[in-house]
DNA sequence: CAAAAGTCTACTAATTTGGTATAGTTTATA
DNA sequence: TATAAACTATACCAAATTAGTAGACTTTTG
């Protein structure tokens, strides 16, 4: 399972999103819209800030905006920045490669493969996936 | 990521496909020949047991073995068995549904859509790998 | 009946998750 | 230039989960 923070961080982009380039909106007001306990918005916010997706500006009339065009936020970069890998076993993440301690021999290991294989297609899906492409999905009726 | 509980039990359960028909092994076996704790170790055959998976055998000349043929046993099932859902949001699980508590309206969440769709393809990856496929994978040369 | 081997119940320590509280600092504007 | 609006930083904290351990008990051969 993905963690509230990466869910709401998610929630609050794609608010921003469908706001992009109309000026600031206020911390207060994402959190009551999508029901996000506001203090806990405000740290996810400043994640989402120090990692060069939003940018905010203080005082009256602040509040936080997007910087990043919508189609090029995807949601594995949101995910790994919240949770963490998106692999499912610690010896085929990317970026974070540890080996499995039990494990007698990686390079021939079955169960390996099989989670590699969950990896590369879970990783393929959510590059695929931006907040544009939420979006979109969303105004099509069903 | 998977549980160390999982991780073992798929250790574990390849290890007694390896042994199928072959009569019991020890807990103590497997849990030297695969780098397992043993007291954990025998929580987690206990699990599988319950479940249908393996079978034991009490007194000298016990231990556990494999009741279902190694080509039925998938990594799905194992990891639901031990870990709960796969899904990685509530609101796209089969069995263990629960709303997402901030979400407005679940029909139409873009969110819902990507997650749903890395389910469908991670379920249909790790149903289509069994013990037998595993070790398939590992006997041929690299 | 004794030793081997699985089973049951009950702990526990460390980590992660999902927050809350309080005290700042910065900035627009009246 | 004061002041209130708004973001920022630091420090907690409770509950749940994970990854085990300890020890007594039951069952089954030889």
């Amino acid at each position: 399972m993905i963690s509230k923070k990466t869910k709401y961080a998610l929630n609050a982009l794609v608010h921003l999103a469908k706001k992009f380039e109309q000026g600031p909106v206020l911390i207060s007001h994402i959190s009551e819209q999508e029901n996000i306990p506001q203090k806990f918005l405000e740290a996810i916010l400043l994640d989402l800030k120090n990692a060069g997706i939003l940018a905010s500006k203080k005082g009256k009339g602040g509040g936080y905006y997007l910087i990043k065009p919508p189609e090029e936020v995807n949601v594995a970069d949101v995910m790994r920045l919240l949770d963490g890998p998106i692999a499912l076993l610690p010896c085929v993440t990317y970026k974070y490669y540890e080996r499995c301690e039990e494990c007698k021999d990686e390079e021939t290991c079955g169960i390996r493969d099989v989670f590699m294989a969950v990896r590369n297609e879970t990783v393929h899906i959510l590059k695929q996936n931006t907040l544009a492409s939420i979006i979109e999905k969303e105004s099509v009726q069903k």
